[in-house]
DNA sequence: GTTGAAACGACACACCG
DNA sequence: CGGTGTGTCGTTTCAAC
C-alpha cells in the first residue's frame, strides 16, 4: 500500500457505488461534481489499487431454494490448516471463512437448500475438529456496506 | 413467492451479475444467446420479483482504514429486543446482524478503525446482555457469492 | 480535470414466431 | 406471450486542450 490518500471525490465515489453498483459513470460525475470522464479515471485507479475489490449483486438465497443460512464455528487442529483450505475454498455453499481469535478458530458462514443438506457438511467437516453450528432464525442487519461517511460509527 | 419458475437464462443472468454486478445488458444477452431488451425485461422482473436484492460494490475496508473486523456475539433479554434492533440498525460499524440458535442470540458482524473503538462498542451493547467476541486474524474465504450453478456443494 | 465528437450501449417501439 | 430488430436517446471513451 503505498502513501497514498484518498480525497473527498473518492470516498463519494466509493460509498455511492457501495449502495448502486450499476450506478452509471454520467450520474457519479453529476453527484462529485466532475465529468464523467474525470470519473472514470478514478475508478480505474481505485480499481488498480484494489480499494474496489469487485462488483456484486446480492440475491435473496431464501427465494432461490437456499433457506438455511448457518454460522459453523470450528475449532480447526493447526496440523489440519493445509487439508482445510483448499477444501473449505471448494465448497460452493460457503460464502465466507474467517480465523478468529477464541476456542472455536474458524468462523464459516453459510447457506444451504435444507437442514439435511447442513448436516451433511457439518459431518464432513467434523474431521478437522470439534464443530459447533448456528442456524439463522432471522436477521435484523442484512448484509449491508460498511458506513463509510460516518454519522452514528464508533471511534 | 409465487408460483414461478426461474429458468436455465435466469439463472445464468443471476449467477453472472452476482461475480460482475456492473457487465453491460449486452454482453449479458451475448452470455445467454438472447438479445437485449429480453436480458432487460427478465432483469426487471427479477429485481420486482425481490430475487435481486440490489447492486454492491466490496471495498477493501483494510485500506480505507478498517482494519479490525470481529464476530460479536450477544446473548440478547427478549425484553430488551424492541431496544435492540433499531440501535444495532443505526450502528454504521455493523454490516450484518442475524438471530441465531445456542445461547448467545444474535451474531454480530462489524469493523472499526481500532481496537479501541471494538472495546466502546462492545462496553456500549453489553447493556443489552452479555457478549463474546472473536477478532477476525485472516480470512480464507473472502465474502463470495453462493454458487447457484452448484460443482461442489452439499444436498 | 474539462470539453466535444465519435463509438457504443440501453431503451421503446412495432413486428414476427 | 415472449423474442427479435430498428431507431432514438443516453452513456462511455478518446483526443485535444
Amino acid at each position: 500500500m503505498e502513501g497514498f490518500l484518498m480525497d473527498e471525490i473518492d470516498l463519494k465515489i466509493v460509498s455511492t457505488l457501495q449502495k448502486d453498483a450499476r450506478i452509471s459513470l454520467k450520474k457519479l460525475a453529476d453527484i462529485c461534481f466532475i465529468s464523467a470522464p474525470a470519473v472514470s479515471t478514478r475508478l480505474t485507479h481505485l480499481e488498480e489499487r484494489g480499494i474496489i475489490k469487485n462488483y456484486q449483486t446480492s440475491i435473496d438465497y431464501k427465494i432461490l431454494g437456499y433457506p438455511i443460512k448457518a454460522y459453523v464455528s470450528l475449532r480447526l487442529s493447526p496440523k489440519d490448516k493445509d487439508d482445510f483450505y483448499p477444501y473449505i475454498k471448494s465448497v460452493g455453499n460457503v460464502i465466507s471463512c474467517d480465523c478468529v481469535t477464541g476456542s472455536y478458530s474458524q468462523i464459516i458462514t453459510c447457506y444451504f437448500k435444507s437442514t439435511r443438506a447442513l448436516d451433511n457438511f457439518i459431518n464432513d467437516i467434523q474431521r478437522f475438529g470439534e464443530t459447533k453450528t448456528q442456524i439463522v432464525f432471522s436477521t435484523s442487519v442484512i448484509q449491508r456496506p460498511l458506513e463509510l461517511n460516518p454519522g452514528e460509527v464508533y471511534f
